[in-house]
DNA sequence: CATGAATGAGTCTTCATTCAT
DNA sequence: TATGAATGAAGACTCATTCAT
């Protein structure tokens, strides 16, 4: 009857970090569920008392990601400043969130295979297009999808070639997207 | 002797192109030995007649994807015409060009987890970088990073959700990209 | 010290019982450590404090089993009565108790996968071929084999088809077995 | 193109005849992929292309019980001879059946645990049911159930207990089942 | 060249058993 | 005594690769 020491939620978390950090140095797919308990310290049995599945994992992982995203998204759109200056928190958020869990990120790369984004940018996109919308009529969703695009696109430069400066791009993400490259009068 | 009626290169393209049409389908991690043979319409056995392993038939796939992809971002640039006018052609060229081979474009998810985009991108967001700087001074690296992330991202979401129209999205593309979204005096 | 609340001894009985449950529900194969604990209401290491293995609590479990089939059988065979009254207690009694108890019944199934009921059916056989010898000199073992196995071949039928009225069947057991099925002049 | 030497359909009855013969000596439960592998002298994935799963397997034996068992049931119920020489018929053709493949007949333990002979069974009982009513009018289902458990009981008893004699069994079932055990006037 | 049956190493998953608390 | 987290051996199933024909 004496409660055990180890605290349920806090191995699993364990359990699910070390597992990211698996995923982000050889992908899922090649992703064993000895290496996850072998990276966690634990025995293999072990991993199936907190997940049920080598894809729960996965789910979990996706999981994680998204709760952070959905929050950066929620933060930047629900403040009362004008509208590009929650653009420029919305970038500047997302891109930071991702540089800040590098290892997280790269579970992107097999989260984009799944169909789990989905919804997840569809709200993206619908956010946005709703917050442009605010800056100059006539924008819209088709330019939303141009503007998570550009995040996103520099993400996945970064997961492609680790040498793409991702920190620094917020900027420059801002200055294309806000000013355009043309010329000014 | 004289040569055989299918001679070896062309064979091996076939199944090339087969492998091709079953990772865009499936995804390489889910594509099987037996998913080629059977879409080649041999057997088995003989995928290895051809290539000496699984990994070196998606090497294969790999490397002709990336000259594909080559190719069109080298037609864009090297065109004569004022460096808007070759962004222009650059990001209709390539959206156009993935959209209309959606099959082709799945194995993008796949490839992103290999390092073979790597240099590809790279040479990509260099011959941006020097297109653009035609446009305005001060313009250089970070910023093609995201003209190429517009497009890749684009692509990408497209990827994950379908419903996205890619072959809509060229126009959007540049408008944002070359107009930005700031409400002009 | 005082004796414990829970002596040793019941306890065991308590968690057989609940094995035996579970066992009748799912079969011996299915039959996890897990789902006897949760039936008996310990945790699962504690099954272990009262029996040495998972085969030691089969074992208990099925003696318990024959310990019961025994019992019935003696108690019709030590009865005085003629030997017709004899054999019809017999099979009453042996069909009520198994209909009875269907939980329990299911274990059979198993059981005659061991060889634990070997010693048992052999020495209901030879009851049986004693009693039936003082209803008619010619009737021995093979035709006492005839008898068991109608009584058990019945139960059977039962246990593969739950609609087969085990409780109806006492009665048409005995009138076959006793005035067989040809017409009398 | 050359067709292969191996003929499939006997080698999948080579591999389920090991396995009959594995699952016979242990018990279904007991018997692993590797035992019926080696036993059919292959390898263990060699198995898989022939039967889709362990359970495939037991489907496959049980498959080539019921379709010998019921050969023997039609044979003696289409005759046109008295009903209780089709009666005489039908026990020992069961029985000389089950005795000629105790082998195959071992699984009927691990049979009888599934749900396949319900169906069996109840076709097996309404045949025998339609074939006593000819004998004297009165007799019914629940005779027949007891007929059926004689001889299932009969078989049961040697499962359990080798030294059962069951191929000289036939004659006192029918004796039994026939005239009865009491004595007659 | 082509075939496709055979192989067996590799993986996920289960679960009886142990043991620190 | 009791607990239940942890262990790791075992077993079903997959599939890249080989090779006899």
């Amino acid at each position: 009857m004496s409660p055990k020491r180890v605290d349920k939620a806090a191995r699993k978390q364990e359990i699910l970090a070390a597992a990211v950090r698996v995923f982000a140095r050889k992908g899922f797919a090649a992703s064993r569920i000895d290496d996850v308990a072998e990276e966690a310290g634990i025995a293999k049995g072990s991993v199936y008392l907190y997940f049920d599945s080598r894809d729960a994992l996965l789910e979990a992982a996706f999981s994680q990601y998204t709760a952070d995203a959905d929050a950066i998204v929620a933060q930047a759109l629900n403040s009362t400043d004008p509208p590009l200056e929650r653009l420029a928190l919305l970038v500047r958020g997302t891109i930071d969130v991702i540089a800040g869990a590098p290892d997280l990120a790269r579970t992107l790369l097999d989260l984009w295979a799944t169909d789990h984004m989905r919804p997840a940018y569809k709200a993206y996109r619908e956010a946005v297009a709703e917050l442009i919308a605010q800056i100059r009529p006539g924008l819209g969703l088709p330019h939303a999808t141009v503007i998570v695009g550009a995040i996103e696109g520099v993400v996945l430069q970064w997961l492609v070639d680790p040498e793409v400066p991702i920190a620094d791009l917020a900027g420059p993400v801002l200055e294309v997207v806000v000013e355009g490259l043309r010329e000014r009068a």
